[in-house]
DNA sequence: CGAGGTGTTGAATCACGTCAATCTATGTGG
DNA sequence: CCACATAGATTGACGTGATTCAACACCTCG
């Protein structure tokens, strides 16, 4: 259960661009999942690497499981290097907004005043390389220039918060899955993936939670792209974007 | 209309806690607008707090005056010394939502690579204090612990993103009022303004706009919070809480 | 007094949610 | 191999909360 063991269901990434939730750091210096080479470790030395490595222990964690509570004191950071992790709050009824996913080369490990605000859980298998906080902090504290690329990252999750709230106040279901899509097709893409046809990571139920509608919304926007040519569904969790152009339209990109 | 003139509608703040949009810095060091005291000018040392008042400038921006468009190069960084402005992204269509708001002691300027990708108008007439990009940069690089106290805004400001993506996803009408009036509250008392009777800085468009709501359901939200004998609504921009509990409950701190 | 900006209210409509039935794919055991 | 169970997705019928459109009330200002 926390062996190294294989069967990846989604492979090591090394991508680089936007991040999702909470900093893309695309590969954490973590030398023993064999990435190395991102934005940061380039401004890390030999030395710094060797020694993220040394601290670092990794674990695997199966679907459902909780990497981190909202109220968890940040005892430790994390890095994904397999698999996909959800990113949510919940009010006390059991409702759920999902704020992001990890996916591979994707960072968690800011907390807020010595405690995570969120809750993040994994949606399938999923290995994680985990830094107790203490070390990595004096890492950082021993690197300006890190702690300078960490602000950019932690920037520009907000700057992806931004839209997406734009999103989740004022645009329609189908304008909403047709974001969805494109930005795992963009995630995807910058991660060397397919795209075309493009496999989605989590089921519609998730996809909902992300995009604030309830499932039978998500499968209906499904079926109307499909139906309007959009799209193809070849199988549940795969999607041919057949319509680039008017997908494009849909997602609003302004 | 960049005099320094006086007839201050909501006045200087000296707040701490968390922020607002872009980071509170509750006060930026600017002391030529009397202001000093603060998280970040603990940090400083006397110099510096000079030095960032020599680069500094003031202005006065009326209504409807942008502060940024989403797009410009982030050439200037703000801090908000008296007034209120909405930052905000929007569609082609004219759709808009507003990220948040910005009262006196908040700062404005964390581009993502060079551009600021939102939009800031001021809501009344408000006063800037206006600092050139590269000489404060000088300073932060100057400045190790400044550069993480603003890793620490912005990571905050990440923290109410998602917060707020929570309340737009999952939130019924009446709970984001409840939110909003909550959040406010909680701002001004922080300020030390006064909180009951609550001074709303902006009209129901504009809380429609954040809380991803008609103009209407705003006002029909009001009416019926105040009809419940939740609120009571002395005039259209003032809001007495009587039933603080059962707001709370609305508002779901969880 | 009327004009214009802002907020409220009502009535009709609609997009999305809810509930429930059905379908499909996958897995299990006899 | 088939019967059966299970989980996820789809689809339909229906209900509802929020939007839209429109009328009106209120306040300030000329």
């Amino acid at each position: 259960m926390t062996e190294i063991a294989s069967e990846p269901q989604l492979g090591p990434a090394f991508a680089s661009g936007p991040c999702s939730l909470h900093g893309r750091v695309e590969d954490f210096g973590c030398h023993e999942c064999g990435a190395r080479r991102t934005a940061i470790c380039g401004i890390l030395d030999d030395e710094q690497i060797v020694e993220m490595g040394r601290m670092m222990t990794q674990k695997w964690i199966e679907p459902g499981q909780f990497v981190v509570l909202e109220g968890d004191p940040g005892n430790h950071a994390y890095t994904v290097t397999e698999g996909v992790i959800k990113v949510f709050k919940s009010l006390v009824d059991g409702r759920v907004q999902i704020t992001g996913f990890l996916l591979p080369g994707d960072f968690l490990g800011m907390p807020s005043r010595g405690q995570f605000m969120y809750s993040a859980e994994a949606v399938i298998r999923s290995r994680l390389c985990v830094f107790p906080r203490r070390p990595l902090q004096e890492l950082f504290d021993s690197s300006p220039g890190l702690e300078k690329r960490l602000l950019e990252i932690v920037n520009d999750e907000l700057t992806l918060a931004q839209d997406h709230m734009l999103l989740l106040g004022r645009r329609t279901a189908d304008e909403r899955v047709a974001c969805f899509l494109l930005e795992f097709a963009g995630r995807f893409a910058r991660a060397g993936w397919p795209v075309n046809p493009l496999t989605l990571p989590v089921g519609r139920g998730d996809i909902a939670d992300y995009l604030g509608l309830s499932l039978e919304t998500v499968s209906r926007s499904f079926s109307r792209l499909k139906k309007t040519g959009v799209l193809s569904l070849p199988n549940k969790r795969q999607v041919v974007i057949l319509d680039k152009e008017r997908l494009d339209e849909l997602g609003g990109r302004a």
